[in-house]
DNA sequence: CCCTTTCTTAACGCGGCTTTCACACGCGTT
DNA sequence: AACGCGTGTGAAAGCCGCGTTAAGAAAGGG
């Protein structure tokens, strides 16, 4: 299940810019305008993580952190254009998680809603969790379990490195070297044949037609590619 | 008692900068100079948070996070002068838990430490309920007695220790280093045989079918898993 | 001080994983 | 056509991690 984000932001573009962040992210996500608006569906929602704008008309969204925070840890990150000391200060101690100013930057900012949503699982035993999810294979990050069609598929401890570093650059080619690297060590960065066993490997316990693969593709002369539908 | 900081911090300036503004916060804290000099610090005293330095004379920074979160969910806040956007999605993806860039404000530091810091509180909170229960398993966690099928069960301290540490993780996998760390203290983390031998034991004790373990499950190469109905 | 319990260390078998090799295939070049 | 190159595939061999047992050392209690 992906990871559903609440925005809680009343500026048009803002929250129009997010949306599209988002949704190339894959996220399932849904908006709040005002701060009321916003503390209303977090408790009916119960998202992942919260994005709050701290400039809202409504009332502060100061508000907003210390009402959720009455009665939920879910990880809160503030958007705000105000990057004064005493804004991040105030906010970050009233119990946000995070505080990212505009301008941001997309990669960043994506990157500290991983962090936030990562640090919330442990406590949250009830939540699903952050699965990665293509075609009909889910990856349980966490357990370190994968799923094909429902059913449980045993990766050896290579196989699931090198899956875990194609994820983490799902969609965007990773070099042969890159792979090495991070699977076997900056020592086998030459053994291009490891990639290909265990691509091999991968593929068959993955593709349903391995000659044939439908996402994990190779970049002749360059990598591999892990293909997210 | 007051918060325990670990400065990882090879530049004498920033470091006497730091002692000076921890110190005014009423923290205690140590100092590595040195990435391997970190690690060891961090397993042998258990801080409370982890000021780091990505830019470390022998070696990355980024290998302190990886080898920490082997075994470890300390806080770790990264402190750099490299503020580019893939150093900062790199450090948050391996495991930071934020990331401020030089030059930064004080007081933004400082609360960024505190929300650090207070996010890691709930962990410990799992020792203070009562029973803990999985299958005909019924741990006492307050009377250190475990009863199978309401039979009293004896462990010895190390045995009960391990299982302490799997029942705080219950569901998800446990590093073999963390287990070593958190039983063995931060000296063993090689010694993989001790997890062996008492995992077996711990089996024998309270699996039914002690070769086909039913709770205890291992974790080829990673580390070992507390399964709860 | 002795006896019991617990911890540490070593040895060994097993199974599975990794590594390596051999070879087929497609493709572009000679 | 033949060759080189990069890639995919199957299988064999060796290694390594894990589980298991046992014996000696250390610790603890009478």
């Amino acid at each position: 299940m992906k990871p559903q984000i609440l925005i809680v932001e009343d500026d048009p573009q803002i929250r129009r810019f997010l949306r599209a962040t988002l949704e190339a992210e894959g996220y399932r996500f849904h908006e709040a305008l005002t701060a009321a608006e916003g503390i209303a569906q977090a408790a009916a929602r119960h998202p992942d993580l919260v994005l709050l704008d701290l400039g809202l008309p409504d009332g502060s969204g100061m508000d907003v952190i210390r009402e959720i925070r009455g009665w939920s840890q879910m990880p809160i990150v503030v958007v705000s254009a105000r990057g004064q000391e005493r804004d991040k200060i105030e906010a970050l101690d009233r119990g946000a998680d995070d505080y990212v100013a505009k301008p941001f930057s997309v990669g960043e900012l994506l990157a500290r809603m991983r962090a936030a949503m990562r640090r919330a699982l442990p406590q949250a035993g009830v939540s699903a969790g952050e699965n990665f999810r293509f075609g009909e294979i889910e990856v349980d990050l966490q357990g370190r379990v994968v799923r094909i069609a429902g059913n449980d598929v045993h990766l050896t401890p290579n196989e699931y490195r090198l899956l875990q570093v194609l994820i983490q650059h799902a969609g965007k080619v990773v070099t042969q070297r890159q792979l090495l690297n991070e699977v076997w060590g900056p020592q086998h960065t030459e053994q291009a044949q490891y990639l290909r066993v265990y691509v091999a490997q991968l593929r068959r316990k993955l593709e349903r037609d391995p000659a044939r693969p439908k996402h994990l593709q190779t970049e002749p002369g360059v990598g591999y590619r892990l293909i997210v539908d």
